[in-house]
DNA sequence: AGATTGAAAATTGTTTGCAATCCGCTTGAC
DNA sequence: GTCAAGCGGATTGCAAACAATTTTCAATCT
């Protein structure tokens, strides 16, 4: 399912997303390396492009990048570190509401609805990759519409928040928290949606 | 001269640093695009290497990037974007110097100084790019300090922030304020270097 | 047995070549 | 004269081969 719409999505960006939320979900190890060949061989592609992805990940601190050596999922952020990230992404996405609400057209509610059901329906099965996939996109979708250029930082910073989500275990709060997010925006109602941003950022 | 010091500087390491400098200091036209070619051919190396350089400084948003049309020289934000990117700056910078001043060694110290001399001599001289350089990597070496994760967000916010560094006319006083924060740090006073970095960030 | 050395395998870093796409220019029709 | 189609050069995207580095593991020595 397309959750993040782009006009060109290249072959790239989808490995990276793919990539991304099956990290985020703890569904690879953290004390072993990532191997290029072997990812190149389960996308079809060559180790260029996976290199490229690799190197985006690391950026965004979801891996760990070591000349020589490759890299290996990286570990989630100290306790200190993590209340600042917090911080900053809070600080980010009431920003970017502010100036994406006014803004917003039909088909970005239906594209939060659509985010929100593919949610609904990831929390039922309990599969946590696709919840960590939708989660990431309905909040990316807002930033998106703030800033393209606002998108990178808050990745990167919630990126490395997510980093244990396979720790989560509140599944319906989750589904609940969104909701919340959704109504608020299709409602235009500024206050009521930063309102349930902070409290889904905890 | 090695403002940021580090164990193994990779070839591209250098290059992007390199880049990312003289484009902050406006060297570059910011609408004609950057050509692979022509960067391989200057640097003494392949287009492979260049494109990562390339990738990296978009994700840092020092240049943009647009799939089948290479990259080019990115736009400051606006008004408003830079007033959130300021915020985030001065969080991060403030955080780190708690986490960092209790743990900063003589060589810091030496590090902090040599990066003041050189900057001190690139204002004398009006050399923008020197300036720029000189001017992240004294902030850099504070944010490394306290946290190789945060380095990269830092980098990707302050990047942004310094798009128009061509336009600084204030030379003199780039130096005294990084002077006290030098001075602040060596004296391991935390009031007073927050105090500098708040002065500095503007 | 344990440590050490050195070669072989595996992996990453770089270069080169080729296919796909984009841009500027000419050419031709209207 | 103006505009659209198409052709050729230039540039990016991708793949495969090559070089450099790291890791593994067995043979050897103490």
């Amino acid at each position: 399912m397309q959750l993040v719409e782009q006009p060109v999505r290249s072959v790239r960006e989808q490995i990276v997303d793919t990539v991304r939320a099956e990290v985020l979900a703890g569904a690879w190890r953290n004390d072993e390396p990532v191997r290029e060949q072997a990812l190149a061989k389960r996308f079809g592609v060559s180790r260029g492009p996976i290199r490229d992805v690799l190197q985006q990940l690391s950026r965004e601190g979801v891996l760990i990048y070591r000349p020589n050596k490759g890299v290996r999922v990286n570990t989630p952020p100290a306790e200190a570190e993590r209340q600042l990230l917090q911080s900053m992404r809070r600080e980010m996405e009431i920003f970017c509401l502010g100036q994406c609400i006014d803004q917003l057209t039909e088909a970005d509610d239906e594209q939060l609805e659509r985010i929100l059901a593919e949610l609904t329906r990831a929390c039922a099965k309990g599969d946590l990759s696709a919840i960590a996939d939708c989660d990431l996109a309905l909040h990316r979708t807002l930033v998106r519409r703030a800033s393209g250029e606002l998108e990178a930082i808050w990745l990167s910073i919630t990126s490395r928040l997510l980093m244990d989500y396979s720790r989560i275990d509140r599944l319906v709060e989750i589904v609940s928290e969104h909701e919340a997010i959704v109504n608020a925006v299709k409602n235009r109602n500024l206050k009521s949606a930063q309102r349930a941003i902070n409290a889904n950022i905890i």
